[in-house]
DNA sequence: TTGTATGCGTTATCAT
DNA sequence: ATGATAACGCATACAA
């Protein structure tokens, strides 16, 4: 007989809807409905079985649990990379941290994914069909965006924007952070020699950056300074290379807007491997906000990006649609903040 | 007839192993023995199927699979913190880094959870019996690991060690690294009034690193300069707080060997704003080489950690115990590195 | 070499 | 108010 489990087994084996049911001599529908709160039991019933269940440490395996509704209670967290850093990213880290402390709030877990094209994405390195829901946090093809539409999970992106109906997407606001970034510069430090220092400007948060840059320069009237110098990737050793090309010309700024904190922190150090003084001769501006801005020497000037916000928030929206498989898709915004340190 | 699919529903479904027996006249059986290389099938019905299979781009539920098999190819990545930072940490996310590398090359997958108590860890922040294994990287509390040897659940340790036979435990060397830091000061830097920054000496890593600074006053035969300065957390601005505290004794020590880089950071920042240099006047070591230390001005000489190894030897080792559940546990130390930089 | 039947632990449907 | 039974999609022991 099948449900007697073997006691020869020293080892304990968790606890199921069956055990209960046998030892309360009632059926495993009756447990079940008298543990997920239905009112079709008794309530002295339901009293008896929950005290036992608590008795025996009843835990119900999410599996199962999984396979008979078909929701599996975790939300996948998306990186389109081949290497790392994944979560140890700037960035992406914070984000994740806020998806983990909101998904725990509502019960749901957190299952990570890195991928660097469509294939990976939806073959093994995948959990197909058990997740509810993804978020996405780096810059992925539209296509494969698109790829989740079709399959029908729900689906959050972050800092990217694509025409879609059914995703959400959530942005920081970009064009007002580095607005605040340059009028700081402008208006209250009088810079009109400022150069930029970005990285692809096909992403959308660092065109949108850039086009505030340009803007700035037209509303307060004056010329741009130079082109903007665009570094192969956004680490601290690039945001070298590009400072020491820009104290090579001629003509020096007397600001530096950089679209990253990494990169701005290594201008920084080349201005001062120079001799120059951080803001004296040269002011330096970031983005973002990462923990390193706040220890450097001259402690740098940024724009704080509340990326625990963007996190929390995407999987907020990701469990509604989730549970709402008619909700549109919609555009999130979130506010981020102008830190004025020393380097400014 | 429940096995043929309600055509009239107008999302295509994923495809299952009996769609594809349906439409090759052939058993379920078959078809899912083909597709995993059992020798039990014919070769040309193999070559069919799979060929099939492949064109009908058929996918394995995993969680079917993981309800038969028992196996989910999950592991738990556990840390045990009520609030972030979670893998926003300086050091968890590294670590998880090389085990999200690790587990995607293994076929493995990796989930998220937090919890500050043994409750919450085998409850419902905890996906019970869906992972195969777990790997915790903060500092458990020794009852949590013993819970997991008594479900039988497989385990890896990461910087901390108790006794226990089946668990592996991995870790830093430290005793090593904080030994190279303290001969680094005293034998090629001639420093002999070093004083100590921690925080938990009841934390492993940090009773050891104590222990090696203390030992290496020994082996050199000089006194030790003073008691440790203990932190309440490891964060930048107590690292300010414990040095401000140091500064204003009488007698100054001119050396700092903090236990975390984050510390040293902080004490750093304290030393310039008092007006003096580093490391002409106080030297500055830390331990972890966080990615803020080499931006930071002077960069910080201190002991490079592999996280990454970390991640991915805790992985390895956690998927040979799944295959072997009769491998006893072990210690694996990772080996560190000591980095002289300009703090020093 | 292939098919049949059963189990995995739930939830959900349909009886009673 | 409760029980019996069928899904969920796969793997596998047992038959043929």
């Amino acid at each position: 007989m099948s449900l007697l489990r073997d006691f020869h087994e020293e080892m304990e084996m968790p606890v199921r809807l069956i055990d209960i049911a046998h030892l309360m001599g009632v059926s495993k529908s009756t447990v079940s409905r008298a543990l997920q709160g239905s009112p079709r039991v008794k309530e002295e019933t339901r009293r008896l079985i929950m005290e036992k269940a608590r008795e025996m440490n009843y835990r119900p395996n999410s599996l199962a649990k999984a396979m008979a509704t078909k929701k599996s209670g975790i939300i996948g967290f998306l990186m389109y990379r081949k290497s790392p850093p994944y979560v140890a990213h700037t960035f992406f880290g914070p984000v994740l941290d806020g998806a983990i402390a909101q998904a725990a709030e509502q019960g749901y877990h957190i299952i990570l994914a890195a991928a660097d094209d469509i294939e990976n994405t939806f073959d093994e390195y995948f959990i197909q069909d058990s997740i509810d829901g993804a978020m996405i946090v780096s810059f992925y093809p539209n296509e494969v965006i698109k790829e989740f539409e079709k399959r029908k999970i729900p689906l959050v992106v972050i800092n990217n924007v694509v025409d879609s109906k059914k995703n959400t997407f959530i942005i920081d606001d970009n064009y007002r952070g580095a607005s605040s970034i340059m009028e700081h510069l402008i208006k209250e430090r009088g810079h009109t020699k400022i150069v930029h220092i970005n990285e692809d400007l096909n992403h959308p948060s660092f065109s949108i950056r850039y086009r505030a840059y340009l803007d700035m320069h037209k509303r307060y009237n004056i010329p741009v300074f130079s082109e903007p110098y665009r570094a192969k990737h956004t680490t601290f050793q690039e945001g070298i290379s590009m400072m020491q090309r820009i104290l090579h010309q001629r003509d020096l700024p007397t600001a530096v807007f950089a679209a990253t904190d990494t990169l701005a922190l290594g201008a920084m150090h080349a201005i001062q491997q120079e001799g120059l003084n951080v803001p004296k001769d040269i002011a330096v501006a970031g983005y973002d906000d990462i923990e390193a801005a706040a220890m450097s020497n001259p402690a740098l000037t940024t724009i704080a990006v509340d990326r625990g916000e963007i996190g929390r928030a995407a999987v907020q929206s990701l469990i509604q649609q989730i549970a709402d498989s008619e909700k549109t898709g919609r555009i999130i915004t979130i506010n981020n903040q102008l830190i004025i340190r020393e380097s400014t």
